[in-house]
DNA sequence: TCCGATATGTGCGGCAGCGAACACACACCC
DNA sequence: GGGTGTGTGTTCGCTGCCGCACATATCGGA
């Protein structure tokens, strides 16, 4: 995995200029993220944000009777901790590993110092890049408030596993439909149904908290549309589009 | 109504030093907002920034097939319009007045001026305002998204109803029941139902398209805790919280 | 004052997802 | 290689909301 040890597979910090890009990585910190880590909870302060490089990272609201619901995830086309650099320090929602791997994380002061820095001749290329990505959040969770609202728990999963997909460089999840249901939100037992249909028309293979996507095509039909929202405005935003597809 | 013909009527440019306020208050543009009006198409290219007074605008999410849901309320705490300072120039939702009433409007360059000005001893008020604005937006989205998740109907409208009361001047809204269905992504005669039974609680009063709230601790009560997680949230991150309601 | 448009109330069958309880089955470890 | 824990499959009745169809009430203007 020494893919992962190069800062540069997390594409926001692909994106930044060489000047800009030279000035933090000595400030960049690998961590290695196992599976249900937490790296955030609501409310208290945060001291880092992440840049995953091959790991994905569930942003949650969590209720109080327990209840939750994923409002967005992060790979490695995004940060974890936009609430350090917009100015509030904390946020509501709880931000957990989904899918182990790695992130480079830096001090929030630091990454604030290079945010506010104006530059000489260019104008804060971190700031510009890093505020395009919080509206590429900013349109995942109203995706996703849409998407609670009116879609099939078919539909959801499908949309799930082609963004989660998207953030990996494998076409195979480890995760349990016990886990799946938690981001989601809801039972486990309609998980298992909804990923047995998927399985039945021949999409994705299922063993044992391994999830195989054997037709990804035929994934993104039986998605509702907010998938496509979703990745066309990161796509939009950020360079280099929402993922790097080899299809 | 000659309140709302003072800018400052709107909380984000009150909250603005007095130096930054006076340099925009020649630019502002008093608009009348009507029932249903459209401030922004999704993918259209915005030209202008909206901060209502005493107007309230939805931020709908709107799907292929037409269905819709409301993903955010903004009130004289806010704007309409991050996206022009975000970087993204649009945004895949749109932007429908909900009750009608008076905004500034401001030319999205003449924003975008003023957001990236450093000013030379005071570092961008407008700035950190309006990102700590969009902060607070983050999570009313976050929070739809749980909602829409989570919560009854019955409950979802006491949010609806809250959020919209913080936002107006008086305690009554003009508002059908088709109206709010729509907002809320449901049914019509669901909402018939819901409020049938906050009227019958002596919560509200209903009245052909006239709703008087009665009794607003007892409609937070039976609100689910979403609005207040999105009213402490809004009144930690702007200045003078998330309204001055008056008990 | 009456009419018509519009808003609201109500009743049906249907379905998706819930909550609980249970049977099975695979993987891994000793 | 046999157990044990943890995943997965399946069943039940129940509830909340949907979609449709229609009855009634209210407002505002001619």
């Amino acid at each position: 995995m020494s893919d992962s040890q190069d800062p540069r597979q997390n594409r926001l910090l692909a994106a930044l200029p060489d000047d800009e890009y030279t000035r933090l990585v000595p400030q960049l910190e690998l961590v290695s993220l196992s599976l249900g880590d937490v790296l955030y909870e609501p409310g208290i302060q945060m001291h880092h944000v992440y840049f995953p490089t091959d790991s994905i990272v569930s942003l949650m609201c969590v209720m109080e009777n327990g209840a939750a619901a994923e409002i967005a995830v992060v790979g490695n086309e995004g940060i974890i901790g936009v609430s350090l650099f917009m100015g509030g320090e904390t946020t509501p929602s709880r931000a957990v590993v989904q899918s182990a791997g790695y992130a480079y994380r830096l001090a929030g002061d630091r990454l604030k110092e290079e945010f506010d820095r104006v530059g000489g001749r260019r104008s804060g290329a971190v700031h510009d890049l890093l505020l395009r990505y919080t509206q590429a959040l900013l349109t995942q969770m109203a995706q996703t408030a849409v998407c609670n609202r009116h879609h099939t728990l078919d539909q959801q999963l499908c949309r799930w596993l082609l963004l989660s997909l998207d953030r990996l460089p494998v076409q195979e999840l480890l995760m349990t439909q016990e886990l799946i249901a938690n981001m989601l939100g809801v039972r486990r037992e309609g998980v298992t149904e909804a990923a047995g249909n998927l399985q039945k028309a021949g999409l994705i293979e299922y063993r044992r908290g391994h999830i195989t996507v054997l037709d990804r095509v035929g994934l993104e039909a039986r998605s509702c549309e907010c998938y496509a929202v979703v990745r066309d405005e990161f796509r939009r935003l950020l360079p280099e589009g929402g993922e790097p597809q080899p299809d």
